[in-house]
RNA sequence: CGCUGGGUAGAGCAGUCAGGUAGCUCGUCGGUCUCAUAAUCCGAAAUGCGUCGGUUCGAAUCCGACCCCAGCCA
């Protein structure tokens, strides 16, 4: 298979060392992406990560509000293929079909599990500990289409939404090499995915950051990894304010939940449905992140009163 | 000029509305107690209140400008 002229679809974070990657040893026609959005302290127009790192490449950067409007400029360059990683925006057939070979995509978890809008952070809310990376054919259905190349990965005690998120960008950067290598030599075919096994997973919402000391500590701790970086997670005190957690251990103790069990050591522990949970990084608001020990110095001696 | 909160000892905070020369918790250092100790008790060091300028006999506290940090926004 002759792969030569390459279009990048991408936008997140996630996708930039992927883009690197291929820009280093390929050609690449062009790079697509979301038009850039206010955003940040100031509410100015912040072009995407994947757009920024485009333009000081060098690349042509093409940034439609939908991807339909340059189908015609994308026809011109003659692509072999495209590929696609959190680009944030539907294609049309029109357009994955467009290259000479189609479009591949990659795709945070182990297909055809988690497709949608929020693998990784769904996979460590469901307290899996091992998920992985696929590279697949774009098709019509989100996530559907044929597979190539999956790596897995498993996730540790320590992998929240953020690093799982670092190490799925530099894993894309490698078996997008891989990939294209495989299909030159025609080493690697597609085979279509086990509709059977298929799990969706929906855009995470505001509100599933709130924590609820009814639920088990466990189930608790993986909402705290997995809702990283965004929506993050948080409880509120009886004054509305909301302190958020970035990292908790659970331990052993039973009581109300709620209550709060303890004001010392590596930080306060509070009882929840199942267990207790120590809270061992948190923010309070207008604050920056700071350990459980800081935080009780100066919150301590407030938070009894405080918590709901 | 999007909105809001904040910058005070090594860390986290109080004090700012009613100006008078800085306080709490933790840490650090020394000592005490103890078989021992991260526990107890006693004591000490350190800072001079984001920056610049103004008002004042006197400013962390009032006024002005600026810098930096954080949250909201998907």
């Amino acid at each position: 298979m002759t792969l030569e002229r390459f279009l990048y679809f991408g936008s997140d974070e996630i996708a930039v060392p992927t883009l690197e990657a291929l820009a280093e040893r390929e050609q690449v026609l062009a790079v697509l992406t979301q038009p850039d959005r206010p955003s940040g302290r100031k509410r100015k127009l912040t072009p995407c990560p994947v757009k920024a790192r485009a333009l000081e490449l060098g690349l042509q950067v093409l940034d439609p509000e939908k991807v339909g409007e340059v189908s015609e400029q994308l026809q011109d360059l003659q692509p072999d293929l495209a590929v696609v990683f959190a680009y944030g925006q539907y294609m049309p057939r029109s357009i994955f079909e467009l290259p000479r070979h189609g479009s591949i995509n990659l795709h945070p978890s182990l297909l055809p599990k988690y497709r949608g809008a929020s693998p990784i952070q769904s996979a460590l809310l469901d307290g899996l500990e091992e998920s992985g990376i696929s590279i697949l054919k774009v098709s019509a259905k989100m996530d559907a289409g044929d597979l190539l190349l999956q790596r897995r990965v498993s996730m540790g005690e320590e992998d929240d939404g953020v690093r799982m998120r670092q190490r799925f960008a530099s894993l894309g950067a490698e078996l997008i090499l891989e990939a294209l290598e495989g299909l030159r030599e025609e080493r690697l075919s597609f085979v279509p995915q086990d509709e059977a096994e298929a799990t969706e997973c929906g855009k995470l919402s505001k509100e599933d950051g709130l924590l609820d000391w009814k639920r088990s500590a466990e189930s608790l701790r993986h909402q705290v990894r997995g809702c990283q970086p965004w929506p993050g997670t948080w409880f509120e005190l009886e004054n509305g304010e909301r302190i958020k957690v970035f990292r908790v251990r659970i331990e052993a103790a039973t009581a109300k939940a709620g209550t709060l069990l303890e004001l010392k050591g590596d930080g306060p522990l509070i009882a929840t449905g199942e267990g207790a949970l120590r809270l061992l990084e948190l923010q309070p608001p207008g604050k920056s992140r700071m350990d459980g020990r800081s935080f009780m110095n100066g919150y301590g001696r407030l938070l009894p009163e405080m918590l709901p």
